[in-house]
Formats: C-alpha cells, sequence, structure tokens
DNA sequence: TGCTATCCCATAAAATCCCATGCTATCCCA
DNA sequence: TGGGATAGCATGGGATTTTATGGGATAGCA
C-alpha cells in the first residue's frame, strides 16, 4: 500500500488549482488512481485526503446496512454529503470546492501534510503552529508508536 | 458502481425545472442511464433517488427474505409502488412530481445530497439542519471507523 | 382550445484542456 | 568529477468545452 510522507507547501493558484505532490500523485498512479477524495478533517481546520480506494471502502460498509434504517443515517448524511472525488488535470493538479478552502482557511499557500495512509491539507501558518502544539503536549519526548492492535498494549 | 457523493445546490425553475449534477449524471451514463429514480424517502423530508440499477438491488434484498413474510410484503409495496422514473430532458434537468416537490418541502431551491450509492434531494434549509444534526451526533467519529458490518440489512 | 409537458436554442459562468515557462534534480559522458 | 544535456515538476494563463439556467416554440392531451 502506498505511504504518503513529508511536507510540500504548494501554491493555490488564482482558479484555485494545487498540484498535487508529485510523490502523492506517483503512489496514488501505482493503485490506478487518477484523483483524490477530500473531505473536512474532523476537529481541525483542515482537509484530510486520501486515494478514491479509501472512499469505495467505506462506501463498500454502508452497503451492508440497510439503506432506510435511521440507524446510520447520521453516519451517511456527515461523512458521504461531506467527501468529494478530485479528478487529476493533466499537470496532476486539482481545485478544492469553495466549502473545503473554507473549512481549512486556505489562501493562496497550501501544505500537504503526509500521514502514511492519508494526507492533510493545511494553511501553512495553522499548520506550523499545530505542529508546534503537538511538539509541546509530548513534552519534547521522542515520538512514541500507537500500542499495535490486538497486543498487550 | 459509481458514487454520489458531495451536496450540490440547484435552482428549481418556475416549469418545476431542476438540473441534476453533472457528476451524478456521468455516473449514470456509464451504466447507460438516462434519467433517475425517485420516490419519497422514509423517515424524512425528502426526496430518495438513484438509478434504476441500485433499486433493482433494493428489491433483490427483499426476496432474500422469507417470500411469504407479510411484513416485508407491505414494505416492498410501500417502497416500490412509489417510484417513479425521470427521464433527462435534452439538458440534463428533470420535473419533480407535485407529491415529491410536497414531501421534501421543496421551493425554489433543491440540495441534491450524495449518499454513496444513492441520494437524496432536500429543501436546502432542512439540508442544512440535518447536516448539522447528523455531524454533532456522531462527534468526532473518524470517517474510517464507519458503522460496523453486520448491520439490519 | 386552453393547459401542460417536451423539445430546442441562447447565454453567462465555471470547469477543463492544453501549451508555455522557469526551476530543479538527474543523468551521462568525457 | 565537472558540466552540459535531459527529464520531471510546479506554475501561469489562454482557449475551449461543460454546466446551469432562462425562455420560446411545438406537440400531446383534456
Amino acid at each position: 500500500m502506498a505511504l504518503y510522507t513529508g511536507v510540500a507547501f504548494n501554491k493555490v493558484d488564482r482558479k484555485g488549482r494545487v498540484s498535487v505532490p508529485a510523490t502523492y500523485r506517483n503512489a496514488l498512479a501505482k493503485q490506478g488512481l487518477d484523483g483524490i477524495a477530500v473531505f473536512p478533517a474532523p476537529h481541525k481546520p483542515a482537509v484530510q485526503g486520501s486515494g478514491m480506494d479509501w472512499l469505495e471502502k467505506i462506501s463498500a460498509r454502508f452497503d451492508q446496512t440497510d439503506p432506510f434504517s435511521e440507524e446510520f443515517d447520521d453516519e451517511r448524511i456527515a461523512l458521504l454529503s461531506q467527501v468529494r472525488e478530485l479528478a487529476f488535470d493533466g499537470d496532476g493538479r486539482v481545485t478544492l470546492p469553495d466549502d473545503l478552502i473554507a473549512h481549512a482557511g486556505l489562501a493562496d499557500q497550501a501544505a500537504f501534510v503526509g500521514l502514511g495512509k492519508h494526507f492533510q491539507i493545511w494553511e501553512p501558518a495553522a499548520f506550523k503552529e499545530a505542529q508546534r502544539a503537538a511538539k509541546a503536549s509530548i513534552g519534547g519526548r521522542q515520538p512514541d508508536l500507537p500500542p499495535a492492535p490486538g497486543g498487550r498494549g
């Protein structure tokens, strides 16, 4: 599986286009994908992104549920109605929808932040601040790995 | 199968026509469909929409349950008997029947809400409220942890 | 003959395609 | 190992195509 790593600061041009970092695109291309799926990151002023394969996984899960039960209506609406599929143009760029631009507070620069199996798009200053806060909150320790699933912890 | 995601707010003109979002139409066209199937969304002030293919799958689910169960028979009748097929006009628009307009409380704007393999048509203000409530209800649940499989259905 | 639904065309705005430009990293060969 | 050639990348912007929308004309129906 492809991993998104590193940070890239790209320009948002006056038409609202951003180049998706080539490293991301190459990772996606290996899976035969020609675009990304994005939605507002919960609790953060950022856009969360990944390959469309992720979206298919989400959809497949919902397919196993009763489409008319009220039980999953909230998940459906909160997730799927906010997701967008963005295809690359011929030059590997993507146009972010206005609501996501607003959610992330993006102006003319966008920071692509690799987080492994997905990535986020931040307003550069907001990202630097969030990064600073994150470092502070772990108190200068080196980052710990979360416990392995199923392990002792 | 194609997925419907995101939200689009389109105008209902004075003849009662609405443009179906181009992204939806393209998805439908790939399946050779030239229109949509609609019926009142159960439990919601909205119009339920999809391609015919999706309805066929739903219908098939009824067949998998006890074919002599009166309970499901009633549901099937309630559902499928209300379905109507709306063909696109030359410009990708459809005219919603009056009873569905009334059921969803539509006036001069319609919100097309993508929910995966189907979609809904809402009165914009009603949708925004429903979306707000849905977000609040799921709280910060991460979207890559959707409802557990094995739900009803 | 009036009403409605359908078809057709016009228009403005927006999204998309396509090509050009610098810049950087990489390659290749002496 | 130096340095020019080459390829890939981010970016700008013009041209073209799609979309959404309005409205007139036409055909079907009561």
